[in-house]
DNA sequence: GAATTACATTGACAGATATCTATATGCGCG
DNA sequence: CGCGCATATAGATATCTGTCAATGTAATTC
């Protein structure tokens, strides 16, 4: 289960609209790096800069074959986080411990 | 129904574990600032600025009662989320005329 | 009405973020 | 090997973020 300094991680990676965008692409299928810069008016280092930050959140995984890096979402962590989401919106509380309202 | 955009600005107020700690209270129910302050090592100005931004971005209400202010969790909103998180990791794609497998 | 409580605003500042240009790395091909 | 393509890294820079101390504002209480 994941807690709130980690799901804050996730969701920083998510607080961008490009980053949200190419989750969106990924939702589909594999696609490499050349594929997604194409649908973009931005540089390629600048879309490998919101690759690696989708990369090292773990939300997008990364696979080498040759020249190319290619990229699939992580389904899994997506449906953590949608699980973390139910948590923290009832009064379940993810913080169980810490919430005031169990006090 | 909630775009790329208007989500990422969401997923930024969602991105600080301090913020995700204040949602998980509200999903209690309604706190003033200081049941909450009572939480956290920072100081009131600090929650203050992250009431802000909660409010700003919709997340959490906010009503004038007396000196007191009182939160609550906007839970429509993240319902909404909720729902934009499994359109964007479903081959449905939110950006349907923006997806490249729709091409 | 003076003191106290609850909260917001301002100004300052260190650190993070998003973007670019320039350059490096690494693979495949002729 | 040497060239071109795909991607990553480095360096520079402007802007944004989170935090605090100090101060302001407005309601409450005595």
């Amino acid at each position: 289960m994941l807690n709130c300094s980690d799901s804050a991680l996730i969701f920083k990676a998510m607080s961008d609209e490009t980053r949200l965008r190419i989750i969106d692409m990924l939702s589909c299928g594999e696609l490499c790096a050349c594929d997604i810069l194409e649908e973009f008016a931005i540089t390629q280092p600048t879309l490998s800069y919101h690759m690696k930050i989708l990369t090292e959140s773990s939300l997008v995984n990364a696979r080498k074959d040759g020249a190319w890096t290619r990229y699939t979402l992580n389904l899994e962590l997506m449906h953590s986080l949608m699980t973390f989401l139910e948590h923290i919106t009832s009064d379940a509380g993810v913080v169980k411990n810490n919430c005031i309202c169990k006090e």
